[in-house]
DNA sequence: TAAAAATCGTGTAATATTGACACAATTAAA
DNA sequence: TTTAATTGTGTCAATATTACACGATTTTTA
């Protein structure tokens, strides 16, 4: 006996946008379906909701069975709900975001599941509506690392500044001048130098930084004005 | 016969967090329930999705049926989807944010609904989890308001700059220094005078402007910068 | 009738930030 | 030991921001 018996019941998916930064270019990671519907086409990971599962907790599991990786930095960003999205059966599907360090990944998990890290540019078509999910991640990306320092969910514990750099010209897919970068960024006071060098480096090495986690949470709304605006008009 | 057997189908429903301003503070227009369940308590305006009905076209149906209006501005903000978040059947509700000109809806359609306009100060608590969703869409106000000029959307067509103010310090929760604030909006090419003058003043009656729709558009990421930094840190 | 009170519009000067650019230092490879 | 690549730091002019003052307009009130 239903207390609400006039309304409809669906299926409730989760698919999540996974982005990685490998140093050049944001990557996200995908899956080559080996079952149907669209099988053997590329779309985002995701799954249905379980019974006693609430929606982070679904979108944790989806992201745990197929990098192996937990606490990772995960936020809902959009609800697809278009009549027509899913062939098989009504489905609306709830978009999850993350961002995680490339180089954490268990391999195993993502050969199991047929998984791929793919850059930007070379994104193949992806089946449903996922597309459009891919292109709302990029604007709330954009969106969010010009008001927080959230880049640095992509990168390494111990990071140096061009490489930080380096991921914000990706994101934003601009060049940034060094100089006025390093000094931007330095100023924020949110970076604390570990001491050591970037040992990996033809040339000169770089300074490793690493998060001022205390004042990262402080300043979290502080960040504003970060991207350069050369001749707005 | 179901093609995906062993995921489970929910209620979906729509809950709409209506914002207006009456001059000096935010409101959101709120209904006291004549229903059950939590029949005398507030809440959100809202209901289930129908058949064959997109999300956003559920919101819109919501928003008409409350207020008489078409075309507002409608965004969906999050999705809330906890276990237990209605006591009476698993329900996840697909949440949208939309601002009004407090001036113009039908107001005997609010009667019909049990409905009112309260500020924020005066928000009683609300049923389930929304209140976590108000909280939500004022994080995204403030969100959207620093970055693009979405204040007009709270506006009369045609308003002054002393207004607009008036809206960014109730958005903000702020004082804004006048002469400041003027020269900022005005260089971004945002206002057209409309040579008019605001005639419900008791003294110094101040030109009415409005929005250069063309240049809103083209603008709308290039108002990054707008609220002040007085010393950060 | 004129002064008072409130609010609007604009200007200015000190300071801070930004963008453009130059140069010295470090490191591995040639 | 030169070369090539890259890092760290500094300078300066242009621009933006902040804090603040004054005159103008309009209704109310003395």
């Amino acid at each position: 006996m239903k207390r609400y018996p006039d309304a409809i019941r669906i299926l409730v998916a989760i698919d999540c946008i996974i982005m990685g930064f490998d140093g050049t270019a944001i990557k996200l990671l995908l899956i080559k379906r080996n079952f149907e519907p669209e099988k053997g086409n590329w779309s985002l990971m995701g799954g249905f909701l379980h019974q006693n599962e609430d929606l982070e907790a679904g979108a944790e599991r989806i992201l745990f069975d197929l990098t192996g990786l937990n606490n990772i930095f995960v936020e809902h960003i959009t609800t697809a709900g278009k009549i027509d999205r899913d062939p098989v059966e009504r489905t609306i599907s709830v978009v999850f975001f993350a961002l995680i360090n490339i180089n954490n990944q268990d391999q195993e998990a993502l050969n199991a599941h047929n998984a791929q890290w793919l850059s930007l540019e070379e994104k193949p078509e992806l089946i449903f509506d996922h597309d459009e999910m891919v292109t709302k991640a990029i604007e709330y990306l954009r969106y969010k690392a010009a008001l927080h320092p959230l880049g640095f969910e992509l990168l390494p514990e111990k990071f140096t500044i061009p490489q930080l750099q380096k991921l914000y010209e990706a994101i934003y897919d601009m060049n940034l001048d060094r100089r006025n970068f390093s000094r931007k960024i330095l100023s924020t006071g949110l970076l604390v130098d570990t001491g050591e060098k970037y040992e990996q480096s033809a040339t000169k090495k770089a300074t490793l930084y690493q998060l001022n986690q205390d004042r990262y949470k402080d300043k979290f709304f502080a960040f504003w004005h970060f991207m350069p605006h050369p001749g707005i008009d």
